[in-house]
DNA sequence: TTTTTGATTGCATACGTATTCACTCAAAAT
DNA sequence: ATTTTGAGTGAATACGTATGCAATCAAAAA
């Protein structure tokens, strides 16, 4: 069927006039073999064109070197940030990344089922939700799972997340100390645990503090569905002066559709906030409120444990790291005199 | 050194009492083996949970059905895009995607060098240059090229691109027909073939309509440098009343410099004008006068090439895709009276 | 009834590397 | 001079699958 030949360790050896074996050490670092040999071995290797086939040696080893990382929506630059830092730190680790889309709206991809069969290091779920289906398969192909941006009580996963409950009720205090009377929560995709944490800390920090039950409306943590939640929003007669959304790609769309099509004030009129702290969320043109994601670290974080679970794969973590609050001028920071 | 165990084929034949070649054929379709006999081994697989080793197939078959993605900048929009579909694209067609990180700070990654000895079906370069020397490497390692979004005069690579100088030249004639009088062009990456063509093109048919040579900054398709150099243009004496920049991400990076530091009307005291015609392009914020690249159909255009190189490796192929103009207003149309 | 056909199946081997084991031989220790 | 040591090497085998080849056997053709 294929007729695409390639040198392999056996003509360099022949070559040489050594064994197969020899030529194998003579690419294995730390391998028995004398420095006289191993320098031959390489330049008659390196006169051939010989690249010993990573395919071999991987099936001869038992793990891949490769890691899955599954993606759900790649709209979200939170997401390619963090595909941009993982694609460098998992090449630094001598790893590489398989990459595959990892749910068609809102359904998981039939493709993820035969990545597990190249005997993946580790399996990286950007923000997707695990199905107990999902988890067990993992476990038959006993692929570690990490988790990012994501929690689950499942004993079998690892997870990233940074500290959402601080970071929603740091949101709601701020909120609050702007003086802020009739506040709305537009939630992410319902049945995350991004979004649940965040949702209860907040409405549990402004219930605590005696303020007012917020409104609330559902994003998905995507664009379109953002604009038309902000809408409702604003079309209400006793409309919100600040809307905490729960990612920044939400916040701005709220901000868009606010701004052009309700001719608001951002930032005076009412008030936006959003939750990642994205490159977007700096530009003064949106100037956006917002609670940052330590990306950078929580990359770190992820690559670490799948370093650790090589050889413990019941190993299993949950991290959580400290995200902050950055002020910009979306939202108001003190009480305004009413008008 | 590792003690993971597998369910193998042998296991599943000694337990149904067949051959492995039997196993082998029950999972291959097509192959000449019994319905019942099939059925039966199926059932047994399915019982032990076993799943093919994808590593050994690969090997065997000679090919890993994987394709290199190389991307160099993330911080793009339409590369994102471009990755999403192409995610889609290849998992319908039943290849997996290696994507790895192709140069860092204008060098080539070594993992590239790693990454061709995976047996891949194809490497796919989204706007990344081609050196001789990685040429010539693939060529030894039998993998075909693709470029998207660049052209090579190598023959040894493919390559998709839309038609960069029937972009150029329609929006130099739109700047024309709008009026403007001083017209300036923001270079991307140097060398890139895609800035050369639109910077050619640009440049000729401005020239051979009698208007006066364009100014010329460079932005390197990158936010951060064509910031610096909208401020220079800015900062001039002769300020120009229109700036054709070569992709998105630096017209955006324009408009907010011109609006937020130099207070400008984009739209009417500047026209600017970006390529690739990226989501945010019609954001109200920007408002961006572009030109459409079709993603989706050079998407569809690069997985057929990797299919159509399978069989002939030298089958290369060089296709160039219609854009279309996008006006909105960031631009003017019509020639305006003098204040 | 004999021959032909064609569908199933197992055996053996290939894919290309890593690694265990046993062996050789020179240097060091006794 | 003899034993011990240890470095260096090759032969053999394992990793798990796919497939060419030959063998078997029942059905169909003669």
């Amino acid at each position: 069927m294929n007729d695409r030949i390639f040198i392999t360790a056996q003509d360099v050896a022949r070559e040489a006039g050594v064994s197969q074996s020899a030529v194998s050490r003579a690419f294995t670092p730390g391998a028995r073999i004398a420095r006289d040999t191993r320098a031959h071995i390489i330049a008659t290797a390196e006169r051939l064109g010989y690249r010993p086939n990573l395919l071999a040696r991987s099936l001869n080893s038992g793990r891949s070197n490769m890691v899955g990382v599954g993606v759900g929506d790649l709209n979200n630059p939170f997401f390619v940030q963090t595909l941009q830092l993982l694609s460098h730190r998992l090449d630094e680790a001598g790893l590489r990344l398989l990459l595959f889309p990892a749910e068609t709206g809102g359904r998981p991809e039939p493709s993820i089922h035969e990545i597990l069969d190249y005997r993946l290091n580790a399996l990286i779920l950007l923000s997707v939700g695990l199905t107990s289906d999902l988890a067990e398969e993992c476990r038959r192909a006993q692929v570690p799972i990490v988790l990012y941006n994501r929690t689950t009580t499942n004993p079998d996963a690892s997870s990233v997340i940074s500290d959402n409950m601080v970071g929603a009720r740091t949101i709601a205090a701020h909120l609050l100390a702007g003086g802020h009377q009739k506040i709305a929560y537009m939630a992410g995709t319902e049945g995350s645990s991004t979004n649940a944490q965040r949702e209860e800390a907040f409405f549990s920090h402004l219930s605590q503090q005696g303020a007012a039950m917020p409104l609330l409306e559902k994003g998905e943590f995507r664009m379109e569905a953002a604009s038309a939640a902000t809408r409702r929003l604003l079309a209400r007669p006793d409309r919100p002066d600040a809307i905490f959304c729960a990612n920044d790609v939400m916040a701005i769309a709220a901000i868009n559709v606010a701004r052009y099509e309700y001719g608001l004030d951002v930032g005076r009129e009412l008030s936006i906030i959003g939750y990642d702290d994205t490159p977007m969320a700096s530009w003064p043109t949106f100037s956006l409120t917002t609670y940052s994601q330590p990306a950078a670290r929580m990359v770190s974080e992820t690559v670490r444990l799948v370093h650790n679970l090589q050889g413990m794969p019941s190993a299993h973590e949950n991290v959580v790291l400290e995200g902050s609050l950055v002020v910009r001028g979306s939202s108001r920071s003190v009480t305004m005199k009413p008008a």
